[in-house]
DNA sequence: CCTATCTTATTTGTACGCTAACATTTGTGA
DNA sequence: TCACAAATGTTAGCGTACAAATAAGATAGG
């Protein structure tokens, strides 16, 4: 029954929070907990809350990043402006994008014409992206969306509560 | 040029923010910035941090829980459980996924023989969700292991910056 | 009663994000 | 030099995540 998850860690039995039928409110008040371990809140899980956070980033960059660029698009196109050209894998390492996520986001830059590759006489398995001349002006306007995008992100956060967010996520990364 | 970026916005010109050649370990020197604007720096945006911090969580997430079970799987998992039977777009709405997600969620799920679908006599259109009955006592395992990755995932942070850190994340979502 | 509207569920298309496998090329150590 | 290892890039497959379109059922107002 239990053993059914298969899960790939040695099965954690321990209680079974059992007593707990209909309340659905559980909200904040842990005071009434029966168990010595608090009411699991799905709300108040760092994974949910993470996915909730970057949902409405997403709805707050996609109004107002140009170009449809997309989150991925657009941190690849800045790490090309600003690291300066490079190949692809390279890219993806500066970006934090696996190999196979890079290789789309390249893909999809070079069909909007904003990044060209050229093969590297050095390396036959390697070709070099760089920013196609006619955006190589636009994209520093996009430093500038960039900013007003993570302002308007943390706009529910005071100045001194987003330092603190930033400096505590970066520990998370 | 600038405007071949057909933003969604009227353009912001502003300053370019150009001479800054190849200093690429900009780091937390704001104060070498020529410009009264702070250089754009993509590890301090919180849209690159939340996708770290996001993968860092899937990783941890992938190796803490049992029966391949994503964190939306999960999610919705744990939801049934604690918030009861209902149906598929309902069960997406109290997991903040789109009603395409949740299909696709609930699906696997179904197929994994953890959820079972049965019909409503008060409403063709229906069908009303609940966790298999072989499943309901392992799904009250989740909760612990819910608790425990959480725990792992907020590790690098203390008690106090945990709390801190999940109140303000709150706030974004 | 009946129509306009809402809701439920599905499907299609696009875009990440990861694993795994693969071929080609490059580099290294015996 | 030759074999082995590592790096580059591609492909396939699975799983989110969202927009938009569709179809069918439910509901409220006139």
């Amino acid at each position: 029954m239990l053993a059914s998850f298969r899960a790939s860690k040695p099965e954690i039995i321990l209680n079974s929070c059992a007593a707990r039928p209909k309340t659905q409110e559980t909200g904040l008040a842990e005071t009434l907990s029966t168990q010595e371990r608090p009411p699991y809140v799905l709300e108040e899980q760092i994974g949910f809350l993470l996915r909730l956070a970057t949902q409405r980033h997403a709805v707050i960059f996609q109004s107002m990043a140009p170009g449809n660029l997309t989150p991925t698009q657009f941190a690849a196109l800045v790490r090309l402006a600003q690291s300066g050209d490079c190949s692809q894998n390279e890219l993806g390492r500066r970006t934090a994008m696996d190999v196979a996520t890079i290789k789309g986001v390249v893909d999809r830059l070079k069909a909007k014409g904003m990044v060209t590759a050229t093969s590297d006489p050095d390396d036959k398995r390697r070709s070099i992206l760089c920013i196609s001349p006619e955006y190589s002006a636009a994209v520093r306007e996009l430093f500038d969306v960039g900013r007003d995008i993570s302002i308007a992100t943390l706009a529910p956060l005071t100045a001194a509560e987003s330092r603190t967010f930033l400096r505590l996520l970066k520990k998370l990364g």
